[in-house]
DNA sequence: TATTACTTTCATAATTTACTGAAAGTTCAA
DNA sequence: TTGAACTTTCAGTAAATTATGAAAGTAATA
C-alpha cells in the first residue's frame, strides 16, 4: 500500500469511528489529518486535503482547540496561521477523558445526585428508582478513578504489571 | 421533588446523555425506562409514556435486544410481548463496553494493521505515520484489558483497595 | 379458516446536525 | 489610513439521521 493511500485511508476512518462516538466527522478528519502531519499545517492546506470548505475547517479548529487538542503555531517571517496537534497519543486520550468527563459525566452526576432527593422513599418502585440512580453514580465516580490509572499505566511498566495481575 | 417527576427526569437527561455519545435518544429513553421499571412492560407502555410512535419503539426495542441490553420476556396467560432490562448496572456497563468494542474498536484495529504495510518505510513522513497508527493500537488494546479490570474492581473490595494505591 | 390480537416493516416526513460561502472583522505593513 | 492578507461569523442550505403510521406479516384463538 502507497503511504498517500494509507493516510487517506486513516483520516476517513478516523473520522467513521468519531461519528459513532458522538464526534462529528470533520473534527475527527481534522485532528486525523494534524496527527500524521510531520510540519504544522495551515487552514487553506486542510481545506485542500480534506476537500471542505472554509468556514467548516474555521470551525472545527476552532473546537479541536476548545478540546485541547490542537494549538496554533506561529511561524516567523510568516503572516499565516499554522496549526499542530499533539502527536502523543496517551497525551490525547487523558484530554479526550478529561474533557467529555468535564462536560458530559460531571453534569450527569450532579443531575443525578438531585434526582435522589425524592419526596417520598418508601413509595411503591421509589426503591428500584433510587438504586438505580445510586448505581449508576457509582459506576460514574469510578470509572473516571479507573481511566486516569490507565493513563498513568500506560506510562509506567511497573503498575503496568501488577494490573495485569487482574486480568 | 416527585417521584415521577424524578423518573421522567431520569429518562430525558439519559437520553440527552446517549445521544452525545451516539446512541439515539430514543433508544436511550426506552432503556432508562425499563431500567427503572419494577416490572416488564409493553410496546404499547413505552409508547404511552415517552410519546412515540409503535415503529419507533419496535426498531429500537430491537437494537437494544442486539446490544444484549433488553430481554423479551413472556407472561403466561397473555398474548402481548414484555419486556424487560437487567438492573445490574455493572452487568449493564460491561456488555456496552463488550459491544462497542466488538463493533467499533476491533474493525478499527484491524484496519490499523493493515494500514502498517505500507510500501516504502522509510520515505519521508512514513516514520511519523506508523507511529501514531501503532501507539492507537497499543492504545486500543490496552484500554480493552483496563475496562475489564474497572468492571471487575467494582464488585472486589480487594482490587479495589489496590488500586487507589496508583491513583 | 376466519377472525382477532398483536408485531414488524418501510416509504415518506420531520427533525437534527453539519456545511457552505460570502460578507464582516481583524491585523499588519507601507 | 489605506489596503492587502488573512480569519471569523452566520444565515441559508444540504445532508444525515430519526420518527411516523399505515399496510403487510404472523400467530393464536374460535
Amino acid at each position: 500500500m502507497k503511504l498517500e493511500d494509507a493516510k487517506l485511508q486513516f483520516i476517513n476512518s478516523w473520522g467513521a469511528f468519531g461519528t459513532q462516538w458522538g464526534i462529528n466527522r470533520t473534527m475527527a478528519q481534522i485532528h486525523a489529518l494534524l496527527l500524521i502531519s510531520t510540519n504544522p499545517i495551515t487552514q487553506d492546506d486542510m481545506m485542500e486535503q480534506l476537500t471542505i470548505s472554509r468556514g467548516n475547517v474555521n470551525m472545527n479548529i476552532r473546537d479541536l482547540i476548545g478540546w485541547g487538542l490542537v494549538e496554533r503555531v506561529i511561524v516567523s517571517g510568516e503572516r499565516k496561521e499554522y496549526f499542530t496537534a499533539d502527536k502523543n497519543i496517551w497525551k490525547v486520550a487523558t484530554q479526550i477523558i478529561k474533557e467529555r468527563k468535564k462536560r458530559e459525566l460531571d453534569p450527569l452526576l450532579k443531575l443525578l445526585s438531585q434526582l435522589e432527593n425524592v419526596d417520598d422513599k418508601k413509595q411503591e418502585g421509589a426503591k428500584e428508582f433510587l438504586t438505580v440512580v445510586n448505581d449508576i453514580k457509582k459506576l460514574g465516580s469510578h470509572a473516571d478513578g479507573l481511566l486516569d490509572i490507565m493513563i498513568k499505566a500506560e506510562e509506567n511498566k511497573f503498575i503496568s504489571g501488577v494490573l495485569k495481575i487482574f486480568k
